[in-house]
DNA sequence: TCAAGAGTTGAAGATGTTTGCAAGTCATGT
DNA sequence: ACATGACTTGCAAACATCTTCAACTCTTGA
């Protein structure tokens, strides 16, 4: 009763789909960190940082050890970074044009 | 430009966290596909394929072209590619042992 | 011109996700 | 034992996404 693959892979993209979870893997991806120095990197509430990391604990892209008064974290598996980098690849292709004055009026189909 | 890069990358995920979607891109990333082709592959009504393909269109992930009576899409950008395929590897790895203790071990996920 | 097939769009209810607050646990220092 | 710093959890309001229906556009063939 295994779930469809390409449903396990959505899942897993949507994990990464927040802002937040981004950087924190990105942060991870250089070198363990302890939650408070997360927070010193990241604008957001300690308790939605626990949160996010509690997502990305239960998907297993990250594990937590308590070490004294602090909790570090670090990435489960090490291909996540090749996979960080593979969509740097393709954002640098796909550059976002925001906006084009010189584009033909289209309703403003903001999301 | 305007928008963190961070931010960028999690919207480009969350795009591709949806199953139809993931569906929609690994068929197109063998050959290019009529709607109605992708329609007789993928269970999901017209309607809403055509929304998920709207979504595809909007972040540049695919291109559509009308061709006489159908309309053909295609991948955008050859990178997408590589990308689903770290995607497979690291789900290979990470196989989501989810909470089910019972649970076969390794299962050979078909698609 | 009309009918039919192929797709798309708008809208709205159902479903999910995010966020912040209040309250709780854990370990260390006094 | 108590206070404090470092985190985590439960929860509900705010917000976003998904799905489907009905209505609409385009193109081809009769």
């Amino acid at each position: 009763m295994s779930v469809p693959l390409y449903q396990a892979k959505a899942e897993f993209f949507r994990t990464l789909g927040h802002p937040a979870r981004i950087r924190i893997l990105e942060l991870l991806s250089e070198r363990d960190h302890a939650v408070h120095e997360l927070l010193a990197q990241i604008t957001i509430e300690p308790s939605n940082l626990s949160q996010q990391l509690a997502v990305l604990r239960r998907t297993s892209l990250v594990v937590a050890r308590r070490e004294g008064g602090e909790v570090r974290y670090s990435i489960a598996a090490p291909e996540v970074r090749d996979l960080l980098i593979s969509a740097r690849r393709i954002l640098a292709d796909l550059v976002h044009v925001d906006e084009d004055p010189t584009a033909a009026p289209s309703p403003k189909t903001a999301r």
